[in-house]
DNA sequence: GACCTGCTGCGGGCTG
């Protein structure tokens, strides 16, 4: 077959041969000599389906066979992913090739019986496929065995590593690897497995945080097939009949919905082109899947077709979502599923013929990784459709609105993607929640911790790049006032945990970084659990409500079971799940303001998607933005400095600091038209000055309190961590330099 | 600031 194929054991070849496989696929020609070598650190990057999987396990099998390790001597090699359905997947494709060569496969997850655990924890050997939390439960609840345990590991697999760059549950598996590592008593190789990522260095940088240089990667030549894309515009008329919601008629007042008509053909279009097929449509949110389905269900009822058109989502109970999974699967018949990012990971649902997506979406990244659900087998192209709307210009309408903001976004995001660009990783992430949590759990590992230790483990281990020693110890302090109580310390100096702390570790949720929101089950008068609502949701008896793209009653509400018991109706709206987009990068803003200057069409945009090009450019001159860095429109003047969240959020708040009442709009900062003058002042002294404190500009924000152990800090540390998160104040002053520059001499002229 | 993701051990009752 070839060089490497001839490397690997022969119980492995032997394998290949009866899979039939006439080729070693590229990713794995490449992986191969790498991981038998053994000891290396490897990003392996390649295509959804183009065999990643195998690319790190033939050559790891492949060694632990030839090893001959000892039976019960500790598990040889572990498997991380961040989904239970992945490991669920994996299993099946590596169970085959291990029973094979005698080497133990083993599930553990919650959803894995804890006798099957209680086994593999008497006699452990071979490879395990486990999550981050569940590494984190067998270190904390069994941190005296974890020596024994991982004795003989000698390498772990991250799958779906983009899943965890710049997560709170990223930051936590960099932990747990470096505590797997002095579990093992050595340098243990680590394997990341990813389909998306455009720079390799981020991804190196994540695997081995102290060291990327030495990380070795592979990618994928392959995949450079054929791409179909659309942008496609959908004009929202100004004034939707009212007809019917004068007469208070339930259904019928949905449609005067500003947006529903536009909606409706958006459904309309999904309907016509995917009908028939097999498809995924990314819809941005929960509510938007519940009313695209329920549309889509409609129409295939009014017609008299079979249903084909699910709804996937995280609120959805794993019945309704592997249920449509499982459709997918069926390639007797086609079935198209309406989805928010919950099938952005593998999760294996067959071939895609075609992916749609509503809206610009938030990231590049996240772009390129549904169009890469499309189009997965060879000489098939990858197809995809994105979907925005915009307002009907009339004399009222908003500046921000006439300048088609989603139009030129998606176009600028579909430029980026095709340039290969993605968001890089954002710098100086201190993640101190989860540096609480490690704390915690380093205390709960090992019975207690030393302050110099935990500042080895989590400090100087690079687990947590940007601590310092005096923050740490800032946090120690902290964790350890009495009105805190998560940690106490013995007379010998040991951290041990308070009474807050010791009641934290116990609790059953302790093992995952991120928090849950409080919810209600969502179960038919048949019984069938449909999934949940959160806790907020308005609901009274005889309510209308939309789940899994159906329509359905409320009949009675069990606060104490938290259940809410629905049968079949019509009408209704989802649930209110909640929320509003954010900025996108500051690249993605970039290539807006040359779209925006240009003049070309990129050839992708329908004839629509072009007009909205056409006004959105007009609207661009016509305030003069060419040449300014501010117009006036109505009673606001408009502040564009064309940088990104990170560096606005920081203009806006030290002009908050500057008494000016500076909103935030995405594209630009809107302020109040008669502060021109202080305006101009303000700017004046922020570019003549030193950059502000990020963490002083940060006690300006009410609302810090985001991650799950958040609650722990105090004022000062929440300003620090909020800040390293969302403001980039370092560029205050060369950006106020550059808005003055351009701002224009008389701002009292309406646009 | 959209979306998503994870989970132990014990005691009590029932079955074979």
């Amino acid at each position: 077959m070839s060089a490497s194929f001839d490397r690997l054991h022969e119980g492995v070849r032997r394998w290949i041969w009866r899979q039939e496989w006439e080729e070693l696929r590229d990713i794995q020609e490449r992986s191969i000599p790498v991981l038998l070598e053994g000891g290396r650190d490897l990003v392996i990057a390649a295509a959804t389906a183009s065999g990643k999987t195998e690319a790190a396990f033939l050559p790891i099998v492949s060694r632990l066979a030839a090893e001959d390790r000892e039976p019960g001597g500790g598990f040889d090699a572990v498997y991380v992913s961040p989904l239970r359905a992945l490991i669920n997947d994996q299993f099946g494709r590596i169970e085959g090739l291990c029973e094979e060569l005698g080497i133990p496969v083993v599930k553990w997850h919650g959803d894995v019986a804890a006798s099957v655990k209680a086994r593999a924890r008497q006699r452990p050997g071979g490879i395990l496929l486990t999550t981050p939390e569940s590494l984190e439960a067998i270190l904390c609840r069994r941190g005296g065995e974890a020596a024994r345990l991982f004795a003989a590991l000698s390498c772990v697999v991250v799958d779906e590593l983009h899943a965890f760059l710049d997560q709170p549950r990223g930051r936590q598996l960099q932990s747990i690897l470096n505590r797997l590592e002095v579990a093992a008593g050595q340098r243990v190789a680590r394997v990341g497995l990813s389909a998306t990522l455009a720079d390799m260095r981020v991804a190196a940088a994540f695997l081995r945080p102290g060291d990327p240089e030495s990380v070795a990667i592979e990618q994928s030549a392959e995949g450079g097939g054929e791409l179909r894309l659309q942008l496609r515009g959908y004009l929202e008329p100004a004034r939707p009949l009212r007809v019917a919601a004068v007469a208070g008629d339930g259904p019928d007042q949905e449609k005067a919905d500003p947006g529903a008509l536009a909606e409706t053909a958006i459904a309309h279009h999904l309907f016509d082109t995917l009908r028939g097929r097999r498809s995924l449509v990314f819809a941005g949110s929960r509510g938007r899947v519940e009313t695209i389905t329920a549309e889509l269900a409609e129409m295939g009822a009014a017609l008299g077709v079979p249903e084909e058109f699910l709804a996937h989502h995280g609120s959805l109970s794993r019945e309704i979502r592997e249920e449509a999974e499982r459709r997918m699967r069926d390639t007797t018949r086609p079935a198209s599923i309406v989805c928010t990012t919950t099938l952005e990971l593998g999760i294996d649902v067959g071939h895609i013929e075609a992916v749609a997506q509503l809206g610009p979406g938030r990231t590049v990244s996240g772009m390129r990784q549904r169009l890469g659900r499309s189009g997965r087998r060879r000489g098939r192209p990858a197809v995809m459709r994105v979907y925005v709307r915009e307002a009907e210009i009339v004399a009222s309408t908003h500046a921000m609105d006439r300048l088609r903001v989603d139009t030129v976004q998606a176009c600028a995001m579909l430029a980026l993607m095709l340039r290969r660009w993605n968001e890089p990783s954002v710098p100086g992430r201190l993640h101190l929640s989860t540096l609480v949590h490690q704390v915690l759990a380093l205390i709960a590992q090992h019975g207690g911790l030393g302050v110099r230790q935990g500042w080895e483990r989590l400090g100087a281990s690079r687990a947590f790049p940007e601590l310092t020693l005096p923050l740490y110890l800032d946090v120690l302090r902290r964790m350890g006032r009495p009105e805190v109580g998560l940690i106490e310390q013995a007379p010998d100096g040991t951290l041990l945990p308070g009474p807050e702390g010791e009641r934290v570790i116990a609790g059953r949720d302790f093992y995952a970084v991120f928090m849950t929101a409080e919810e209600f089950r969502v179960v038919t008068d048949r019984g069938r659990a449909l999934g949940t609502v959160p806790v907020q949701t308005p609901l009274v008896p005889g309510q209308l409500l939309i789940l899994a793209g159906r329509r359905w009653r409320v009949l009675e509400i069990d606060g104490a079971r938290r259940e809410v018991l629905v049968t079949r109706a019509f009408g209704g709206r989802p649930p209110l799940f909640g929320g509003e987009v954010g900025a996108p990068h500051e690249e993605v803003v970039r290539e807006m303001r040359r779209l925006y200057e240009g003049r070309d069409r990129p050839a992708y945009l329908d004839v629509p998607a072009a007009g909205f090009l056409d006004e959105a450019r007009a609207t661009y001159r016509g305030l003069g933005l060419a040449g300014a860095s501010c117009c006036r429109h109505e009673d606001q003047l408009l502040l564009f400095a064309w940088t990104g969240a990170r560096v606005q959020t920081a203009l806006r708040l030290a002009l908050v600091d500057r008494g000016l009442a500076a909103t935030d709009l995405g594209l630009a900062l809107a302020l109040p038209a008669a502060a021109g003058t202080a305006l101009r002042a303000a700017l004046g002294a922020l570019a003549a000055g030193p950059p502000p404190e990020a963490a002083t500009l940060a006690r300006l924000v009410e609302h810090k309190v985001r991650d799950k152990y958040d609650c722990y800090l105090d004022e000062d540390l929440l300003c620090l961590d909020w800040a390293s998160e969302h403001v980039d104040a370092s560029r205050v002053p060369d950006t106020a330099a550059a808005l003055l520059a351009r701002m224009p001499e008389d701002l009292g002229t309406p646009a």
